[in-house]
RNA sequence: GUCGGGGUAGCUCAGCGGUAGAGCAAACGGCUCAUAAUCGUUAGGUCGCGGGUUCAAAUCCCGCCUCCGACACCA
């Protein structure tokens, strides 16, 4: 019986281009789950997009001369461009400025204040003086009440530690003009998480299969719930949906709260698209429906209780949950099943920091290297469990020394052996005990990876995968297939078809790891299809006469099973071409001086 | 400051109550079909520091050092 699953994928903040730190975080983890389940034949709704408001991007817009909208729209093409390349699979990549976002923003809004979740207070606020707009707290700095630090931001002082209020700062300033900032009193909404405390508590405390530090430390924080703002005075966000905020500029709602909100408003997007308006219910008004959120470590609290306590609220009421029928009709949202989050990945020892050039891009290293290598990499080595550290020298390693020499040299060495001995799939004779032994070995990995993949547990999946391949490289060295192939033309070919079966098993178990070079061996090998098909760019035009670019596919037609292959005798194969491309060390000097530059 | 998570072989990491593990690097040997790739064997650590609990501690508890993150307006 297929599941739904919806595997949802933190949404990359559109003010800049994204480094390999941010796709080894929520990017290539969320890939690998969502092509083993549809792998598996479950059905799979993949969705994301560009988050495009608040203010670190009013402030981008504003250091380039441009609107926010046109930094919005420039990153969106960049990011979406990034993910395409990247082989990440999404159903829908949108973005947050589309109008069917704001109006599933809204409607959760409306929903949740007519329902008293969200309440109204005054706060006092911080205002640029040259500008009028908002502060945040962390571009106010000052001198630290509590140390005397003159460097101390608005939000924490980066020398003592305590938590301030920019109001308690002596010479306030803001960090963008210079200038003592203006505080008033502003009116804001707030979302009245207290009222889901014990809902929340609950809840988390079913949730034994989180990973432990997700669990407690969600347990944790709702020990302490307080309301939490939701609006900011800005003019670039989602409209406040009240009658007396419609013709006003100047408050928005925060983009957190709508961020989030894209999980839902994505999947209704791509079931319109899909002409199938009520699809996405499969998935969100649906018991059974398993929802899987990919992102860092930063994010946890916003997808175990923020996020929760919005659906919470919600239920099914409103516009969209409350137009169900039949089947649908009453059921609540789903809430998230599990939240899989990642630690970051340092570079050369040092925190990413596009400042300090600290950096790499995706686009740039793409424009350099394959795709597959950086997702063996950032997987392998990635910080699934833990900070880990990016270098060249290791990338260069991991690449040649594990990648190529391991998995492209097996590939290689059986392709360019069968296909110059037969040219086919060869008639094996009777197998011998060694020779099924290693077949049962390889199509083990279907349920021991798999058993791993399910439970997102990447990097050991990949590592098993690895050593699966490693056991066909033993058993060629025993066997000396070239050795016997002199005398014994039969016994060769059964040695060699043994270990082509094995690498047509190994095709499928990298696919969610390594989709570009499995789909080549998929073609070498002589069969038909997609085995990871391409990933395609459509546009749409909303009912505003507004369009935006998706990035989406059609992976109903991928014909991969996850399950022992089936390799034909007298199959045709095609003339291989290795897999992956030894690295020159030369190449880390290059990178390194790119970098220092 | 409060809370949470790390500190394990030269390097990158896994293990998280029962005689220390993997990959790579190192040493030796086999093979030569394959992108000089591969296969086998060996060597290598008083598991951040100091206490404690236990028959038994990387593994549990306490303190300290250090790194990372969260702590309502950066995502």
């Amino acid at each position: 019986m297929p599941e739904h699953i919806l595997v949802a994928v933190a949404w990359p903040y559109a003010n800049g281009p994204r480094h390999i730190g941010h796709v080894a975080g929520f990017g290539v983890p969320s890939d690998i789950f969502a092509r083993y389940h549809r792998l598996k034949g479950n059905h799979v709704l993949m969705v994301s997009g560009t988050d495009e408001h608040g203010t670190p991007i009013t402030i981008a817009a504003d250091k380039e001369g441009l609107t926010a909208r046109e930094v919005a729209d420039r990153y969106n093409q960049v990011i979406g461009d990034d993910l395409r390349n990247l082989g990440l699979s999404y159903d829908t990549f949108t973005r947050t400025t589309t109008l069917n976002h704001y109006q599933v923003t809204q409607d959760i809004f409306t929903t949740l204040y007519e329902k008293g979740y969200i309440t109204r207070k005054l706060t006092l606020g911080a205002f640029s003086a040259s500008s009028g707009r908002t502060l945040p707290d962390r571009y106010i700095e000052g001198t630290c009440p509590i140390c005397g630090y003159t460097e101390a931001r608005g939000d924490q002082c980066d020398n003592c530690g305590h938590q301030l209020d920019p109001v308690d700062l002596i010479n306030p300033r803001s960090k963008i003009d210079g200038h003592p900032p203006i505080f008033r009193e502003t009116e804001h909404f707030f979302l009245d998480l207290p009222l889901f405390a014990q809902r929340l508590q609950t809840w988390i405390e079913q949730q034994e299969h989180w990973r432990p530090n997700v669990r407690s430390f969600s347990l944790n924080f709702i020990q302490e719930l307080k309301p939490r703002a939701i609006t900011r005075d800005l003019e670039w966000g989602v409209p406040i949906p009240l009658p007396e905020y419609a013709q006003r500029d100047d408050k928005k709602i925060y983009v957190w709260f709508d961020a989030v909100i894209g999980y839902l408003s994505a999947s209704i997007e791509w079931a319109k698209n899909a002409g199938r308006p009520d699809a996405w219910r499969d998935w969100w008004q649906n018991g059974q429906a398993r929802h899987f959120y990919f992102m860092g470590k930063d994010n946890i609290v916003f997808h175990t209780v923020i996020w929760p306590s919005q659906l919470m609220g919600t239920s099914s009421d409103g516009r969209y949950a409350g137009s169900a029928q039949g089947a649908f009709a009453e059921v609540p949202l789903q809430l998230p099943y599990n939240i899989v989050s990642s630690e970051f990945l340092t570079m050369e020892g040092k925190k990413f920091s596009s400042s300090r050039g600290v950096v790499i891009y995706v686009h740039d290293f793409l424009s350099r290297y394959d795709p597959d290598p950086l997702r063996y990499f950032l997987t392998i080595a990635g910080p699934e469990n833990q900070d880990t550290d990016f270098t060249w020298a290791e990338f260069v390693r991991r690449n040649n020394d594990e990648l190529v020499a391991t998995w492209g040299n097996l590939v290689n060495r059986t392709l360019a052996n069968v296909y110059k001995n037969f040219g086919v799939v060869p008639q094996p004779a009777t197998l011998t005990t060694p020779d099924e032994q290693l077949i049962a070995n390889v199509e083990t990995g279907f349920a021991s990876c798999g058993a791993l993949l399910e439970a997102a547990r990447f990097k050991a999946a990949l590592s098993e995968t690895m050593r699966l391949a490693t056991l066909v490289n033993s058993y060629l060295s025993e066997q000396e297939p070239w050795k016997v192939i002199k005398q014994d033309r039969e016994r060769a070919a059964t040695i060699w078809y043994v270990a082509l079966r094995c690498v047509a098993n190994l095709r499928i178990l990298f696919t969610p790891f390594l989709p570009f070079s499995s789909q080549r061996l998929h073609d070498y090998l002589g069969y038909a299809g997609d085995l990871a098909g391409p990933l395609t760019f459509k546009e749409y035009t909303e009912e505003n006469g507004m369009s935006h670019r998706v990035l989406t596919g059609d992976y109903t037609h991928w014909v991969g099973r996850w399950e022992a292959a089936v390799l034909p005798v007298g199959q045709v194969l095609r003339e291989p071409q290795p897999l992956f491309k030894k690295l020159d060390l030369s190449l880390v000097d290059a990178e390194l001086a790119r970098m220092g530059s």
